[in-house]
DNA sequence: CGCGCGATTGAGTAATTTCAAATCTAGTGG
DNA sequence: CCACTAGATTTGAAATTACTCAATCGCGCG
C-alpha cells in the first residue's frame, strides 16, 4: 500500500529496520480515511487507537466546564495523535478528536503495538523514542502555558509551527493557545498595526 | 547499596528482571545527595543525568521574562525529575532543578541509560513505559491548564496530590499552577469562609 | 531573641473573558 | 454557477480574573 511507505520512512528516521522488518512492522497498520469534520475518538470511550497522519489535519480538544472546546493537541502530516492518556493506559477518553481537514491516516491498535513492541527490540526503541519526543514537546508547550503571556504565546506558536496556522480555524487556534477567540483576533489586530 | 533495593523494586513494578538483570540495571545508577538548596541543573548546560528520587523532594523551574520563578515539575520519593527536553534531546536547558528538601536519589547518566536500553529489550521497554507515563501525565497537566481557573487548578491539586502540598512551600505550589504567591492565598482564604 | 523568608491582606491595575452585534467567508443546494 | 446561510472572524464595551505592589504578620532557625 501507498500509505505504508510514509509509517516506514518515518520509523526509518530513528532506527534501521531491514526490509522484512520494514515490512512486519508496516503490516501491523491499516490505512484509513477520515472527511472532515469526522469523530474518529469521542469521550468515555476507551481510545482502542493511535493514528499517524499521512495526509490532512486532525485535532484533540476537551469541552471545559464552560462548554466550551479547547484543543489540546493539533496533527498534520506525519505527526501522531489520540487521546494520550486514553490509549497508554487504557482509560475512558476525555477528549474528542476530530478530523479538520479529509484526511488519510494510519491506524494501529493498542493490541497489535503491544505485539510489535514484543516483537523486537527495535520496534521496541521506537514507540519509546515517539513517546519521549512527545513528552519532551508537551514540556516545552507546559513551559509555555506557565511563563508566557497570550501575545508571546501566539507569536511562539507563528514562529514555531506556522504551516499550521492556515490550517485550522482560528478558533482552534486560539483554544489550543489557551485564549478566546475574540482575544486572539485582538492580538492579531493589534500586531498589524504595531508594524 | 540500599539504594539500589528502590530502583530494583521500582523497575519491578513495570518488567519481570532476573537477580542478575537487576542487578546489571542497578549497576549503571549512583547514589548522590543533596542538601535542601542545592543547585542540581541550571539553564544552558546540558542536562547529563536523570534522577530517581529514593528520598527527599526536588522541583525544576523556569525563570520567565518578568524574572519570576515557575515550576515545572515537581517530584518526591519514587518520581523522577530532570530538566526532560534538555536529558532527552541532549540540548541545553532552560530549567533548574533544586532540592528543596535534603534528598537521597539515584542518578544515571545519558550515555549510561542508552547502553541499558540497547543491552536489554526489558530495560528498553522500561524506559518506553515510564516515558509514555510522563507524556500521558504531562498531557492531563496541559488539559487542566487551558480548561481550568486558577481555583479548580488549586483543588484540582489537593484532590491529587494531597501529601506534596505539605513538602513545598506555598509560593512553589503556586507558580507550579500558573498563579501567584499572592493569588493562592487569597483562594484558601475563600475556601475557609466557604466551608 | 531577633532576623529573614514566606504567607497574608488590601488597594489599585493589567490581562483576558464575556456578551452582543456587525461583518466576512466558505460551503451547499437549487 | 449563483444566492443563501451557517459558521467564523472582528469589534467594542463591560465584567472578571488574576497580577502587582506595598505593607504587615508569623514563625522557624540560628
Amino acid at each position: 500500500m501507498e500509505s505504508d511507505q510514509e509509517i516506514i520512512k518515518y520509523i526509518g528516521k530513528f532506527v534501521n529496520l531491514t526490509n522484512d522488518e520494514a515490512i512486519q512492522f508496516a503490516s501491523k497498520f491499516k490505512e484509513v480515511k477520515f472527511k472532515k469534520r469526522q469523530l474518529i475518538i469521542q469521550p468515555n470511550f476507551i481510545a482502542k487507537h493511535r493514528y499517524f497522519i499521512v495526509h490532512g489535519a486532525v485535532r484533540a480538544y476537551v469541552i471545559g466546564n464552560d462548554g466550551q472546546e479547547r484543543s489540546v493537541q493539533l496533527a498534520v502530516d506525519q505527526w501522531w495523535i489520540s487521546d494520550y492518556n486514553s490509549y497508554i493506559l487504557q482509560q475512558p477518553a476525555s477528549m474528542f478528536v476530530t478530523a479538520a481537514e479529509d484526511t488519510i491516516a494510519l491506524q494501529i491498535s493498542f493490541e497489535d503495538e503491544q505485539v510489535l513492541k514484543a516483537t523486537n527490540h527495535k520496534f521496541e526503541t521506537f514507540f519509546r523514542i515517539i513517546a519521549e519526543r512527545g513528552a519532551a514537546s508537551m514540556q516545552r508547550r507546559i513551559i509555555s502555558a506557565i511563563t508566557m503571556t497570550a501575545e508571546e504565546r501566539y507569536e511562539l506558536f507563528i514562529d514555531k509551527y506556522p504551516h499550521l496556522y492556515s490550517r485550522f480555524p482560528q478558533y482552534v487556534i486560539a483554544s489550543y493557545l489557551g485564549m478566546t477567540t475574540e482575544f486572539l483576533s485582538k492580538i492579531r489586530n493589534n500586531k498589524l498595526k504595531k508594524n
